[in-house]
DNA sequence: CTGCCTTATGCAAAACATTGCATATACGAA
DNA sequence: TTCGTATATGCAATGTTTTGCATAAGGCAG
């Protein structure tokens, strides 16, 4: 229902190939909204044929053809529409807080474990959202509308993750003294 | 891949029927692991045909007969193995992230309105989290180290809830003292 | 006694997502 | 010259999730 927006939103400005548009997604959109290069293409096909975006091939030198997608007016209309309809919240669906109900002192050490590792995965993650806040956001205020709008995507995206962080760290500290079972 | 133990694990303490599993989703699990009636029904299904769980038809007075089902021997030796298993991130899929990609003076009445929405949704969602807190999780570190895991999951989602609340508000702040297009 | 709500379960189809495989060109390193 | 990596696209099968519909009994309000 989605992600098909999410990709014609990422061709707002330019026109881009399924492969380019895997990469933006791997360094933007795909932030909140991940998706494999098989749904990118998949999507894409679908999304032609119904007219929201224009196709050409592109012959290059040195690498394969490539196939050029641009949002057309009608899929700019659609796009537009679908900004005014209301979204429901989802639910994160995350692994690790069903495991933590399974929380025992046989997979203690195992929770703990994927705790220290969601902390630094995040930590990794926190790292790049503010390379490209201070590079490209540094002062939200003065930047034109839409890129505002981006801006607090990214800003969601950091903020989520301080807040991970911050709960792996409480975790941690809780599971810390835990005393093993004597054996 | 992991709705079969979100399930499995709503069933380690009691036997539930569909109709209750969906009603405790809705009330604990739910909370990050959203899953509809016909969901579980159908899950529930498949994971008595594996073995998982058992089932028991038990008729009831002035209400339709339920199909209880119950955690297996072998279904608890397959949930404590997927615990052991190494869960990736995903990421969260919403909806306005992608929207606010698209602000423009057009649609920022709209999403506005939208932010509003999910701080009012989100606070409820917190008035609720706070209550179970504190009437079932007052103090952490004396609980049974089952109940904290579960604390833990609940706990990722009060700082979640207040970190969102705390975007939601930042956002509009930005958006607050944007002009309006000149007519 | 009619209509609506809650309890209780389910089918079928469609939409969406993942996994594994397959193909091809070109560049640089060993 | 072979191997790995990056570019570039795709099929097929499977798995997951959503949407829409259907059934049926009992309780309660008007």
């Amino acid at each position: 229902m989605a992600l098909s927006h999410a990709i014609m939103t990422a061709l707002i400005e330019d026109e881009m190939s399924g492969y380019e548009l895997a990469k933006a997604f791997d360094a933007s959109l795909g932030f909140f909204w991940h998706a494999s290069h098989q749904q990118i293409y998949q999507e894409l096909r679908k999304l032609a044929d119904k007219g929201w975006l224009c196709q050409r091939r592109v012959s290059q030198r040195g690498k394969p053809d490539k196939q050029l997608y641009a949002l057309t007016a009608a899929g700019r209309d659609v796009l537009d529409d679908w900004v005014f309809a209301t979204s429901r919240v989802r639910e994160s669906k995350d692994d690790l807080l069903v495991k933590l109900y399974n929380l025992s002192d046989n997979n203690l050490p195992h929770l703990r474990a994927e705790l220290e590792a969601r902390r630094e995965h995040m930590m990794g993650r926190l790292f790049l959202y503010e390379r490209i806040r201070r590079r490209h956001y540094a002062d939200p205020d003065t930047l034109p509308l839409r890129r505002k709008g981006v801006y607090l995507a990214l800003l969601a995206g950091i903020r989520h993750g301080e807040q991970y962080l911050a709960w792996c760290d409480e975790s941690l500290r809780l599971l810390a003294d835990v005393q093993s079972p004597v054996a």
